[in-house]
DNA sequence: ACAATTCGTGAATAAGATTCACGAATAAAT
DNA sequence: ATTTATTCGTGAATCTTATTCACGAATTGT
């Protein structure tokens, strides 16, 4: 009597076929262009099946910039646990960012869009929670770092909450994304290598919260094997260069 | 025969009286409901006049992105005209940004929704460059900055090129947009004067780059005694608090 | 006064998202 | 094994909106 159970099975794994060929819709042929008709044609479902799990075109965005988020928290995950001082460890959250977009270019993209107060609220409120949950963790794992960091001695709050400090991190970290995502949208702009600027703003930042020892940001190259060696010890795996 | 200018004004003035509909129907009834048709009732005109004014939705969405932006770039003019010293300017242009969004709740959102790849690409080739051409002046400005700061020995480079301290400043102010939007987006998020927080940021970071005088960030009455006095100096007639 | 041109109009069209009545497939009952 | 009930995928039909364009009124030129 597992029929019901494979059944179910069939239906949840189908979801995932509907979000794959989404995914390679985007790819192939932009945001722009993705049409609910062309995702059950690809799919070979029928529409109707596509709204069977998905309430609208909104929530499959939804659902589907949920994925990626969940991808891009385990990559901050991996940098959080590695084993290395805090001021490494918050360099390697901003190398996992690095690496996360160079592999998913149209993540920030999909991102920025459902994050659009049009798509935010056309979605069901079950995949916004998702979205939520989906990127919970973050916040802690970075105050996580800084509280480390000034138990350490390494970090002064300097009468600023860790909040607050991961907070400007995260400002920055968002904003670059937002530069990034400019570069695909503008014509003319172009900012090299924007992360790793991210990545020395962030321990400019950190110099301004008297982050002991001081970097010296005019060594490019230091923070250059900073990365090479995150790279190596943390994301292994993901790194070609 | 002034008859042919005549026409030519109103039908310039027109288009002032679309977006100043678009901009009320906004802010009463959201973006998400904002209906081309419902425009063109509101201004008493038919939908087919609209269109001889706007190519598309988007095209009339960026318009609308611009005259805001043309408005945020004259606030920051005034901070960089600002009779003080560049460190001080520099908190000013936070302030700019401040004030502004304060004044312009809906600008914000507006901007995140059209550099989004899908209406970015929908609009027309004009609107596009007149967007650009409207944020052009900003980084110039705060680069301006950055440089006399040099000039006057209150900044180090330290071996950064002066637009990519710029971009570090630009990417902070970019992510607490992100993030004064996601308050409005998302329910329970919550930071408290967001805007504030960018303003001690900014100073972190400075401080990170040698900015002479150190601030001190634990001391918040000093920062707002400095955001008082540019409200009073630089701002005075936007200024109720 | 008449022809030519410009310009606003809104009904008609087009594109795409979303629905839902249907029938096939499966499960439950007899 | 046969009948009845239920579940589930289907895709043609519907609905919503953006967009177009043929028309006629107003204006200009002769």
């Amino acid at each position: 009597m597992g029929t019901k159970e494979r059944r179910q099975r069939e239906f949840e794994d189908r979801e995932q076929v509907f979000l794959d060929c989404a995914r390679d819709l985007i790819r192939d042929e932009g945001l722009l262009n993705l049409q609910m008709s062309r995702i059950a044609e690809k799919s070979e479902y029928a529409v109707g099946t596509l709204y069977k799990h998905f309430a609208s075109k909104e929530d499959l965005l939804l659902a589907l910039a949920a994925v990626d988020t969940e991808k891009h928290v385990a990559m901050f995950q991996r940098a959080t646990q590695w084993q290395a001082k805090a001021r490494d460890r918050m360099v390697a959250i901003a190398v996992a960012d690095m690496i996360f977009v160079r592999r998913n270019p149209d993540f920030f993209r999909l991102g920025q869009y459902v994050f659009t107060e049009v798509v935010w609220k056309a979605a069901s409120t079950e995949r916004r929670q998702a979205m939520l949950v989906a990127s919970d963790p973050i916040a802690d794992m970075v105050t996580g770092i800084v509280n480390d960091g000034v138990a350490a001695g390494e970090l002064e709050l300097r009468g600023m909450a860790a909040e607050e400090i991961c907070t400007g991190l995260w400002a920055l970290s968002a904003g670059t994304h937002n530069l990034v995502h400019a570069e695909g949208v503008l014509e003319d702009f172009n900012i090299r290598d924007p992360y790793r600027l991210m990545c020395r703003h962030t321990q400019v930042m950190l110099n301004g919260y008297g982050w002991r020892p001081l970097v010296d940001v005019g060594d490019g190259a230091a923070l250059d094997a900073l990365i090479k060696r995150i790279c190596n010890e943390v994301f292994d795996d993901l790194c070609s260069e």
